[in-house]
DNA sequence: TTTATTTCCGCAAACGTTATCGGGAACGAA
DNA sequence: TTCGTTCCCGATAACGTTTGCGGAAATAAA
């Protein structure tokens, strides 16, 4: 079954005049008369003549359109990231190829080789969990192809970048749950690879550190995968609770995590915040239904997204190589719910 | 700044032969000599050589690629149903562009346009809200370009298409609701234009009518942006308490007003399922976190996705026209948490 | 030695489009 | 009449790849 678009050429053919004078009378050339022009226009309207992009691109060497590296669309993160991606991009004339990860190296590689050699523009990456070497994305970004990082970067190459302030985001969420009153309060954390990681642990560690409370180094569990498995996150919980002295409160620091922690209580049969406060980063506006309503460190995802792209097409469009690169810092929202609560219980 | 990419050519040169020697030995022909053939590959091993899709699809008047038109990815049904897709098409090859209508005729008329123009190779479909003239989609199927209508489909177009047995989901759940002991119960509803809806409608008259239950006009509302907009909501539920008699459960009939309709009643302050019984079609893993645990008729989105996109590829590598098309209907899961359990109460 | 066959490779066209160049026709001016 | 402009338009190459055809060289057969 074949789907055989009208050329360029059909439309010579039935005007019988070359190719070279309709190309030139669609782009409104100066040097085509205004009769050849408006009998072309009318022919190319009557067959339903559409350019092929392919032969554009294969023309002037770009496609007008971007390549987008997450782990999940199914992630609200992402999703929302992806939104604010498409709503500039398609304003710009850019389309925009989704492609996902699953947290894994070996597709991030995957998808990062196809959208490459698939010409796109330019490419949008939050960096999968298991990805610690960098090669890949560095020969490409030398060889002259822009990326840009977002959410989950690195800083071994030399490009922009769009991040949350990560610190600042457990820093206050911590400190929140300090002045609920929580003594103990275990953290579940991703992969110690993700920069994400690093920097929110930061964050939990300094809010203790202001406000006298000693860290505990059982108190804190690492889940490599960042709760894709559920298994994991069950896991990281139930060494929490085999501790001789419990938690009483928990920190999650990433979204995943913080479901996954959600599920697992309440499986347990724990009252929350009566028996464990809770909080932790999540982008989904489902978090005020939950039970109870859940303190959330929301990202402006949306803004996230916007920022990458132009920062991307800032790339893809320059005229000479750029060698100054930005770092754009966003910042959380704390939204305190009931879990959290520890006066008020539920 | 451009990123230049190695070309057969450049292989040519580097070992001064033909291109045409080059090619051939790439894809391994008889007609090469070994050694050349070793030559040329090891060279473009050296090179770092990637083969221009560009060109090829100009040349084979094919992309490998599919398109997918969804009003949001942000939407867990439509994500899940994306996983689904991507885990065949990869394996079979193809690349998936994944474009959003946002319930919009105008963004979707747009979508559509610039994925057939872009000589995707087949299209996968669900309808916006807003779509009720299928002109366009008609046209492009009827001039060859393979189109699948999965979960909102219509049947003004010859071709395959997937569903959920919407009218069983829906008599299942009402059911439930009646068995329950609930007597009036109100359903919200997407638009009219939508084939869902009106499945699923039936379906809830039919358990009533089975049930001798009567239907009252008031107690149905309809949203017609699918509660893409939480206001939409709001109103419908507002309304529906502006009756002299209240309803005393609601049935939901998509995934948005679902938790739009839950976050109203709770806004409210009333107490699920004691004052009000709630159930309806969603398709997020977050609904037994949620207060109270909700009741869900939910689709096997993942599977919506692979049938839809192997029936695709039926109609992309097929050699002759197909003439008869398939529709595959999918089964629906009732999952039973508190919010409809009327006999336990919260 | 001559002819036939095989082995290996290059030339050129094609996919749809644009851009560079060049040239014919019409016209005005000398 | 002749020259210089101006106005239109066509032929051609190019983007990167594949492929049909043709052909040189080497080998085998006569």
């Amino acid at each position: 079954m074949k789907y055989e678009a009208v050329t360029i050429k059909d439309i010579a053919r039935a005007l019988g005049i070359s190719t070279s004078t309709v190309s030139r009378a669609l782009r409104d050339s100066y040097e085509i008369s205004e009769e050849t022009k408006s009998l072309v226009m009318e022919t190319a309207e009557k067959l339903n003549y559409k350019p092929n992009p392919i032969a554009l691109s294969l023309k002037e060497r770009r496609t007008r359109s971007l390549g987008v590296i997450v782990c999940e669309v199914a992630n609200p993160f992402f999703s929302q990231v992806i939104n604010g991606i498409e709503s500039i991009a398609y304003n710009r004339g850019y389309n925009v190829f989704i492609t996902q990860s699953h947290e894994s190296f070996e597709k991030e590689a995957d998808a990062l080789h196809f959208l490459s050699s698939r010409s796109v523009d330019g490419i949008l990456v939050s960096l999968s969990t298991e990805t610690h070497d960098m090669t890949q994305f560095k020969e490409l970004s030398e060889k002259g192809l822009p990326i840009v990082f977002f959410d989950r970067v690195i800083s071994d190459v030399n490009t922009h970048s769009v991040v949350l302030d990560n610190f600042r985001g457990a820093y206050d969420c911590t400190e929140h749950l300090i002045k609920q009153g929580f003594q103990r309060i275990a953290a579940i954390a991703s992969s110690e690879y993700l920069s994400i990681t690093n920097e929110r642990m930061a964050g939990y560690y300094e809010a203790l550190q202001t406000h006298h409370v000693k860290p505990v180094p059982g108190l804190v569990q690492h889940c490599f995968y960042s709760g894709m498995d559920f298994a994991e996150v069950e896991d990281a919980v139930n060494k929490l609770f085999a501790m001789k002295q419990r938690p009483d409160a928990i920190i999650c620091l990433s979204d995943k995590l913080t479901t996954g922690c959600l599920r697992t209580l309440k499986r347990r049969g724990l009252k929350i915040p009566d028996d464990i406060g809770l909080a932790g980063f999540l982008n989904t506006d489902l978090s005020e239904l939950m039970d109870p309503p859940l303190t959330v460190v929301k990202q402006p995802a949306y803004e996230m997204g916007k920022d990458a792209v132009e920062l991307l097409l800032q790339l893809v469009e320059s005229k000479r190589p750029v060698t100054t690169f930005e770092k754009r810092v966003l910042s959380p929202e704390l939204i305190i719910k009931q879990s959290s609560l520890k006066a008020v219980g539920s």
